[in-house]
DNA sequence: TGTACATCAGTGAACGCGCGTTCACTGATGTAC
DNA sequence: TGTACATCAGTGAACGCGCGTTCACTGATGTAC
């Protein structure tokens, strides 16, 4: 008596690591990747409590899995916004600074576990700790550019591009964590478009 | 045979309530608040486990105790900080800016607690509520008069201290959260400087 | 000053819960010959 | 083409854990008269 009675294979899933990797990043969406359950996961699969094991070899490997996946479609939204433009540095970056807000608002508890210290050091999972790093590239390359349109000593880009992605990041952080107290008295769309004027601006 | 041979009554504690908050506070440094729990509270107070249920009705209601007292520092902090730096706002941004990322480094899981969604919406904890609204409103007030030494219609002051805000808010958040990333090749106090010079120039 | 009594601040046993993980296992699948 | 066998992907029972919370209780404290 198979459980999901559309199954062909009642015993053999087919497919049980993606399927659990997509009802965590759904189970992720009301909760904290901290309270998400093996368990649970496999009782959504319609699957054994140890059958996640055969796929991952405990709780955080899976949730490093999941980061992984978090990124790969934060990753592929920015390359998209900033690649739908071509030559104007700063419409780039504005862009991608809504992309990015964008993200932490659809998946706040994704977005949490993506850049919260859960799974640090990311070195115990090299895949994650490849995609945190390209991501990171990514983001730090973009805002060189918008910067570097101003005139700027070289070692200070660090700095400057450090800057503004604090200040994105810190948009992000805020509207997921602090809406009643953040979105007081304002229109997030021109918050948006203001705060990625300034942090430009300020450089140039 | 009291636990506590140093305790003069056995019996009554004395101070349950501000033990129960320290070590709280205590326990909160190295783990997250979600993993606190009341009866590891219980253990290190030496008291029994139903103890704290004399002082706090539940779990939750003690974690917005234990928020509102790092909102009492926190507000004593930037107001020292503020006020000792007469005239100068752009000197007293940067002073608070330093606070407030100083608190986040010392207090990494203790700022998540306050400035994050656990335990979120406030108004069940009016005390909490009111310190986080007064908290707000000093960081607002402070950084809407750096600002003003510039020139700016009135009705985007809001949205330029929000600018600012989640500027020095996303510097605490990425150095707790992503040290390893955020803090390579560059130096802490340098990054500070720069980001809050930058953060204030872009409005003037 | 002494005493009765209300109230306060603890105790300790118990409830029911869900969890991560281990173990020995079995059914399904694929491959070498 | 058939078959033996290794391997893969599941099962299900069990372990030990710590937790929040409730309950009826008791010892200590303070206060009115």
């Amino acid at each position: 008596m198979p459980a999901n009675s559309d199954a062909i294979n009642s015993y053999h899933h087919g497919n049980l690591r993606e399927a659990l990797l997509d009802s965590a990043e759904q189970a992720i969406v009301e909760q904290t990747a901290e309270a998400l359950s093996l368990r649970a996961l496999a009782r959504t699969a319609g699957v054994s409590q140890t059958a996640p094991y055969r796929h991952f070899s405990d709780r955080n490997t899976l949730l490093a899995a999941v980061s992984e996946r978090g990124y790969q479609r934060l990753i592929a939204a920015l390359h998209a916004a900033i690649d739908s433009i071509e030559g104007d540095a700063e419409r780039q970056v504005r862009e991608a600074a809504r992309c990015y807000v964008q993200f932490a608002l659809d998946n706040p508890q994704l977005f949490k576990l993506m850049f919260g210290p859960l799974l640090q050091p990311t070195k115990t999972y090299p895949e994650l700790h490849a995609r945190i790093r390209e991501c990171n590239h990514l983001v730090q390359t973009m805002l060189a550019n918008g910067i570097r349109s101003g005139s700027f000593v070289e070692e200070d880009i660090r700095y400057l591009t450090n800057t503004a992605w604090a200040g994105i990041h810190g948009l992000a952080t805020l509207v997921i964590d602090m809406p009643d107290l953040f979105e007081q008295h304002i229109e997030l769309e021109r918050q948006m478009d203001i705060s990625v004027r300034s942090l430009l601006n300020c450089m140039q």
